[in-house]
DNA sequence: TGAAAGTTTCAGTATGCTCTGAAACTAATG
DNA sequence: CATTAGTTTCAGAGCATACTGAAACTTTCA
């Protein structure tokens, strides 16, 4: 690196050191993160070394997340003919992390919910069956259940149809909202 | 309660119980989520003994849980007429539970990557600017940031229409992207 | 105003998650 | 096959967050 990219390299580091910081709300941990952006942000395959010099972490931390990363479909192995190690990249396709992000949060966060909604229905409507319309307060219950399945379900499909359209769709239903939103 | 109300009463247990271990995934501890989810299934304001009783907790962690949860406007102090003591109650409206949670994150997720988003950007424009086509891994990574930026923007647009259109528009704004997509 | 009821705060403790570093393991090469 | 380069695993240490319980505080009522 020449002198010529020290600003290049802080911005990367800040964009590291930030997309760090916002791991906990993700609900992973702050290596895991700070080791993808590392990846975003280089245009040229890295390696675990590479990733142990960077963010200052050992051996074992850097293999372990590496490998988580691999196993949620955020980054990939590659290799470098005439080179032994491996290399890591990251999608840089933010659509394509999207999808990856959303699928895994749906299995892991909405479908657990979801399955449990329905298993509080069943034995929600045991004390609030046909013929006790007796009981508001059971069936003010299930109405909150079904209704945040609805919910579920309708936000779901949404994200679903976003993906789907992909970055061209949104742009133009974006650029729709703004003008509508003014 | 009644005997009759055994498998509802297991039923919300159940919900409390789900609601709680995803806390994890939100960026939220576990009892707080756990209290949150004892407002939504309960038809009737709780208070904070009610709280400790249900959830095993302690006072202070009672006490601090309700308050952040007031703070971040998912529950609500509610008085009853001719009893001291302070019951709260949870919003029952999905759709406002989800403009209010939307609301929180992007202040505290969104925001903050926006902000270092375009900060980056700056910084690296110094090392790759007009004169410089030569530097193509600045271009390239700022080509991300813009990326990344583009994609915020137009996913935190989705969403605000989303919540402005409520339950009833979502249907609606589906079949407009189908049509746009298609 | 004093007593009683209720709420908040906070220092210390407990819990659980993350990280290290070294050993075990695996794969490539001569 | 032995050697070397590279990767993974894991027990224990370190660290951060959450929880408790008791004391301080506030509000209400007689």
């Amino acid at each position: 690196m020449s002198a010529a990219t020290a600003a290049l390299d802080e911005s990367r580091a800040l964009f590291i050191r930030r997309w760090g910081e916002m791991a906990n709300y993700w609900g992973i941990n702050r290596t895991m993160a700070e080791i993808h952006a590392l990846l975003f942000v280089s245009t040229e395959p890295v390696c675990t070394d590479d990733v142990m010099a960077r963010l200052q972490v050992s051996r074992g931390n850097a293999s372990m997340n590496l490998r988580s990363l691999v196993d949620w479909g955020l980054i990939q192995r590659v290799h470098i003919r005439g080179d032994r190690k491996e290399y890591f990249t990251a999608l840089t396709d933010v659509w394509q992390l999207f999808e990856t992000i959303v699928r895994q949060r749906r299995r892991r966060e909405v479908e657990p919910i979801l399955e449990t909604l329905a298993r509080c229905r069943e034995m929600a409507a045991q004390d609030a069956g046909p013929k006790s319309a007796r009981n508001p307060s059971a069936r003010a219950y299930m109405q909150r259940l079904d209704d945040m399945e609805k919910f579920l379900k309708a936000v779901g499909a949404m994200v679903d149809l976003l993906v789907k359209v992909g970055p061209r769709g949104i742009g133009r239903v974006s650029s729709m909202i703004m003008k509508l939103a003014g």
